[in-house]
Order: structure tokens, then sequence, then C-alpha cells
DNA sequence: CTGTTTATTTGATCTGGCGCAAAGAAACCG
DNA sequence: CGGTTTCTTTGCGCCAGATCAAATAAACAG
């Protein structure tokens, strides 16, 4: 499970740089282990390291000041976080903790800025990074001023799916503990409304969810409802 | 009117850098005038240059699939904006409308990364600017998911009032015409609930709300509200 | 196996704020 | 200046979805 070059070619901020760039970052990189339900790091700490997630699980999440709580990102292995550590004097805008016991390389912002220095792409890299996620956020950000709970609910499974998705003979299952509160928090509303809807679904064939399980049945129903085409049951499922 | 180096020196993307990097951003440049209600770019087209505002003002907006709008920002000169034109392969995640004659510099992409070739730090600076804006629309995003829409326009407000404000004798005017309809589209709500929650402010003397124009005339009750602090009327308030 | 904790469902109720309609009111234009 | 366009207000009905309460149900700890 020790990461490769290999994996290191496969991140963003890594991608198009020659070998021995890949074999500098794995040597500027420290790794390390967290146990399930362990931070990372906390929202308001100074950002002074990026992260690449190896192995397991991390949720993104945000605190408002009155306790409310939101995930914005569910980081999966091979994927970059905290890439603000790279800004001199920035904070961290969220927490992460562990979902279940996991593994990632770490670079101080020094060692990431010594890369830099060195291989200038990684800069315009880093660019690229942070311009997918500001799109993302303004995308969602639209969805959650003008859109119905439904679709938005289909949107954060589906987006679950394609990151950790895994294709079983039942359908596709999301390959990580989900509650329905966490869905309600990555989609704007509320445990009871997230139920009600899971359940709504399951009548029509399009899931299959059970404690902490969610399995995509019928993915094109989903689909239909994230981006509101017509017809929505699942052929030939029992009303 | 025309800018000089002292200009791009109050550019954030420009912090830091020697008057002779200055000299060559500024000769790199072009400048452009628009008219009202004239756009600057469109949603989804390539983003291939760079903007920074030097007159006027700029609206951001997003469009979703059945024609619902949001503003995303409201860009005052000295501000940068479609950063990710720096990024190769990008589109703009939103349109760029003149709302009132406006002129700016632009860079085009070839020209941004000669610059960064030549001065690595302006990358570092872009990232900065980034990271910013994920921030932001994090913030955001929060806000949208967990609050109340009195104090999502509260936060509108005194956003639009940090960037565009006035100090007047009768209170901090939004140096901008503005309608309810743009109020609405930036804290994602509807115009009729934001004039009924103006309504609501003047006759506790928070604002003075005209057509077109909003002076804050009793800023701390904004703040309470947008804050959530406990007494919110204005004293000596005709109720 | 049993008690406890954590997650889920479901009914009942309530309400913030949306959407419509219609009537001002201010700006704009020929 | 008179007609038109644009912006704003306000009453009214309504409903998506939040909130509350309580009953399962699944996992877990000892």
């Amino acid at each position: 499970m020790t990461p490769d070059t290999a994996f290191l070619a496969s991140i963003s901020l890594f991608h198009g740089l020659p070998p021995q760039a890949l074999a500098a970052a794995l040597a500027a990189a420290r790794e390390a282990r967290y146990e399930e339900d362990s931070f990372l790091f906390y929202q308001d700490d100074p950002a002074d390291r990026v992260f690449a997630l190896v192995s397991g699980r991390v949720k993104l999440t945000q605190l408002s000041g009155d306790g409310q709580q939101v995930i914005m990102r569910v980081i999966t292995p091979g994927l970059l976080f905290a890439a603000i550590g790279i800004v001199a004097g920035a904070t961290y805008p969220v927490s992460a903790e562990a979902a279940e016991e996991s593994g990632a390389l770490i670079w101080t912002q020094a060692a990431m800025r010594a890369l830099i220095e060195q291989y200038p792409r990684l800069a315009l890299n880093a660019l690229a990074v942070m311009g997918v996620q500001v799109r993302e956020f303004q995308d969602r950000y639209r969805e959650l001023a003008t859109e119905r709970v439904e679709r938005r609910l289909a949107r954060a499974i589906l987006r679950l799916a394609s990151q950790a998705g895994r294709k079983t003979d039942e359908g596709v299952l999301l390959d990580l503990p989900i509650t329905r509160q966490d869905l309600a928090e990555m989609s704007g509303t509320t445990l009871y409304t997230v139920s009600r809807i899971l359940t709504q679904w399951e009548g029509q064939g399009l899931v299959h969810a059970t404690r902490e399980r969610i399995v995509i049945t019928f993915p094109h129903g989903l689909v239909s409802i994230a981006e509101d085409l017509p017809q929505r049951a699942r052929p030939n499922a029992v009303e």
C-alpha cells in the first residue's frame, strides 16, 4: 500500500511531469495513517500542508457559527485535497475527518513551494485543480439556489457513485458507509426528507437503500431526475 | 482613465512584483471598453482571456438549464476576474455583463502564461486569488444550505457595501444600480421576498431603499442580522 | 443474549417563503 | 408631455419541505 511514482502520476496535480519530478515529489512527501473518526486538520487551522489520499475515505466538512454542518466533499483515494495549503497565510476552510481508517501523503507548504520552484508546471496544474473546484462550487451554489431537493439529492448520489461506485450484480453500490444525515448535509436538506425520498425511489425501483448503504439499481432513473428528463420509473418496476 | 503600473500594483494578482514586471504586464494587456448591457464573454465560452476591471461595473452570472439566473459576483474597479482563463482548456463558468459603461484590461492566455514563465510569483498569486474564491463559494454554499433568507440578504448587501459602498450623510450608499431582482439572484430567493424584507427593514430604520438604490442607514443593525446578534431595531427608530 | 447506542422510518403538524395577480410609482422616450 | 417600459409593493393562496414525536430496526458492547 506504500505509494509509488505511478500513484503520483495519477494525481491531477502531477499530470505531465517528468519521472524525476515525480520521484522528487514522492521523496518530499511523508505518509501518515489516520484511524476512523480522527481529524487530519480542523477548519480555520493555518493551511500549511497539502494532502493526497492513498487509501480510505475522508470527509471535508464545514461548520457554521451555530453548529450546523455541511459536507463539502468526500475524498477517495487518488484525490488531492487541502490544495489551499500551497498558498501562504491561508487557513483551511473545512475540517477533514477520516470516515474510515485512511492513509495519506502529506507535503508541507515549504516542500510544495520548493517543488514548484523546480517544476513550474506544478503551479499551473495547481491552478487547474483550483479552477475545477471554483467551477464545481459555483455550479452547486446555483443548484442549491434554484433546484428542488429531490434533484439535488439525485446529483449528490450520482456524484458519490462516480467517485466511489462499485458495480455489483444488484447495481452500483456506493462503496462507503453513508447515513441519511450525511446525504442531507451533502444536498442541503434534512435527514427526514432524504429518508422519504429514498423510500419513494425504492418503490420506483431506482435504488436499494439500507443502513449506511446505497445501491443504485437503475442509474438511468436517477440521471433522469438529476437532469429533469421526463420518464422516471424503472420499466417493470412494481408500483 | 488609462491605467498605469500603480493601478496594476493594486490588483492582487500583481502583489509583490517588481516594477519591470508590472510594466511588462501592462504592455502585454490590451484595454477594451464595453457599453452598458453588453457581454464581455458568455458562460461556456472557451476561457482564453483574463480580465481586470478598470472602470464601471460587471456582473458575473450563471444560467441554469431551465433559464434560472444566479448572480455570482459583482465586479468593481481593481478586481481581477475570469482568472480561470490562465488554465488551458477551461471554459468560463459564468457570463460577464457590463452593468454600466465599463473599461477593462485583458490578457490573453498566451500572454499571461508568458508572464508567469518570466515571473513565477505570478502563479502563486493566481493560486491565492483562486483560493480566496474557493473559500468564498464554500462559505456561501454553506450559508445557502443552512441559513434563512433574511440573513443571506443581509450578507449580500453588506458584501456589496464592502466593495461598492460610499459614505454619505444619510448612511452607506450602495454605489451601483441594483434591482430587487438582482438582490434576489445574489441571495437565492425571489424579488417578492426581497421587497418584503426591505420594507420591513425600512420600518426598523435599518435601510432606505428606493428604485435601484439602497442606503444602509444603520449598518450595525444589518450586521446583527447577518451574524444573528440579539438586538436588531435601530435605537430611536419609529416603529 | 441483553441492554444500549445509533440509524431509520413514518405520521402529524406547521411555516417560511414562493408564485401569481394587480396596482402603484418611477424612469424613459419620441 | 403622454404613452410605454421597468421596477416595486402588497395581498392572497399554497405547498415543499422543515420540525417534532415516536416507533422500529440494525449494530454493538459486555
